[in-house]
DNA sequence: CTATGTGAATTTATTCACAGCA
DNA sequence: TGCTGTGAATAAATTCACATAG
C-alpha cells in the first residue's frame, strides 16, 4: 500500500476494533471476519476493512483476521505494546474512579501516580496508589512518567496543566470542563461529558 | 437560508459554543465576534459562523454577536430551554461525581433521582437526591424523567438499560464502558474513556 | 466459494473568498 | 469600514463494487 496519512477518524477507531477484539478473544474466538466484527462494535465492515488497509494487510482472504495477531498490530500502532506510566492528578470522586478504573490496565497503562492538594488525602492510599502533594508533581520526569490524567476543579486546571508541562509530560488527559493552553507538542484529549449531555435533547424524539 | 439537514459536526460544536458565550458573559462582555468567541475555543471563526448559518441570521454584520440572545438561540435549538430531569443509575465514584457536578445545572439540566442496587447505599443522601433501589426504575415515567444517566459496572450495563428504556426513557448518557443495545428511538451517547485515553499514545511525541 | 484489500464514486465537512448589511 | 452570512471550492471520510488471494 502506498504512502498516505492516517485520518484521524481511523485512529479514533483503532481502540474500539481493540476492545471488539478483545471481548471476541474472551469468548473464545481464535479468528473473525470484518463482518463479525463490526457486529460486535456497531461499524460497518467495509469501514474496518478500509481502516485496517492504511496500514497493510491484517487478514487472511477467505477466512478473516486472526485475533491475537491483530491485537498485537493496533497495540503497536497506538504504541500500546509497552506499559505506558500515568500519574493521575486530583483525587476527587472522579479521580477515585479513574484510579479504580480496570479497564486501564487491560489497555497498556498503569497510573503509577496520585496527587492531590489537600492535607486529609496526602499520605493516603487509593487502589495501592499513594496521594502525593501536588508540589511535587516535578519530580515526574525523573520517573519516567510522561502521560497525566487530571481531575481538579476548572479552577486549578490550567496551573497543574503548567506544572504537567514543565515536569516534561507529552499528553494529557483532561477532565476538567474548560479550555486549557499547552504548548504543540504536548498532545491534550479533553473529555467535558457535560458536552455530550448537553447534545442529548437535540437528539431526543420530542416529548 | 434555505433547508438542510443540520450536520452532526454543527450539533456537536453547539454546546462548546454555548461554553464559550457563558465564559464570555460572565467575564462582563455584551457583544463577541466569531473571532474572539474561536479564540477562546479554539475554532476557527469561519466555522463558527457557518454553523450558525444552519439556523439563520443571529448576528448583526459589522457588530458581532449579542451574547445573550446568542445563548438563548443556541439553547433553544440544543432543547436546553426548559429543565430536563435526568436520574442517575450507579452511585459510585464516578455517579457521585456525575451527581456533585455543577456544570450541569447550568445547562439545563436536574439530575432529580439516582439509584443504585447496594443496600449500603439505598436511602442515603448524596448531593441532595436521596437514593433508590434500583428496582424501582419503573418509576421514571411518572415522574417524567426521560433522560438517564448510567455509570454501573460492565455486566450490569445492558439490563439497566433494558430497565430505562422500559420505564420510558429516551435518551441516555452511558459511562460503562461496554456496547449497549436500544430501540431506535432512544438515543445513545457513550463515554468510554479508555478509548480517548487509548489513542493518547498515538499522538504523543515519541520518547 | 469466502472474505479481504483497495481504487473509484459518493457523501459529508471544512475552508475560502467575497457580497451585503449595519 | 468591520464583521456577518453564504455559495463555491477544497479536503476528508465513507461507501461501493469488485478484483484478488486463500
Amino acid at each position: 500500500m502506498r504512502y498516505r496519512k492516517i485520518p484521524d477518524e481511523t485512529v479514533r477507531r483503532l481502540p474500539i476494533y481493540l476492545r471488539g477484539l478483545l471481548f471476541s478473544l474472551e469468548q473464545g474466538q481464535v479468528r473473525i471476519s470484518s463482518q463479525d466484527l463490526g457486529g460486535f462494535i456497531m461499524i460497518k465492515p467495509w469501514q474496518i476493512r478500509k481502516d485496517f488497509s492504511y496500514f497493510g494487510g491484517f487478514g487472511t482472504r477467505g477466512r478473516g483476521y486472526e485475533i491475537t495477531k491483530l491485537i498485537k498490530q493496533i497495540k503497536k500502532i497506538l504504541k500500546l505494546d509497552v506499559v505506558r506510566k500515568a500519574a493521575l492528578v486530583g483525587v476527587g470522586n472522579l479521580g477515585s474512579a479513574v484510579l479504580a478504573h480496570e479497564d486501564f490496565k487491560t489497555y497498556g497503562f498503569d497510573i503509577s501516580a496520585a496527587f492531590d492538594n489537600s492535607p486529609h488525602k496526602i499520605g493516603k492510599k487509593v487502589n495501592n496508589v499513594t496521594i502525593e502533594d501536588t508540589v511535587k508533581l516535578s519530580s515526574l520526569k525523573k520517573r519516567k512518567i510522561d502521560l497525566g490524567i487530571i481531575a481538579v476543579p476548572r479552577k486549578a486546571a490550567q496551573e497543574t496543566v503548567d506544572a504537567l508541562v514543565k515536569a516534561g509530560i507529552k499528553g494529557i488527559l483532561n477532565f476538567s470542563p474548560c479550555f486549557i493552553t499547552v504548548p504543540k507538542r504536548v498532545k491534550v484529549i479533553t473529555i467535558d461529558f457535560t458536552m455530550d449531555l448537553a447534545r442529548l435533547p437535540y437528539y431526543m424524539p420530542k416529548s
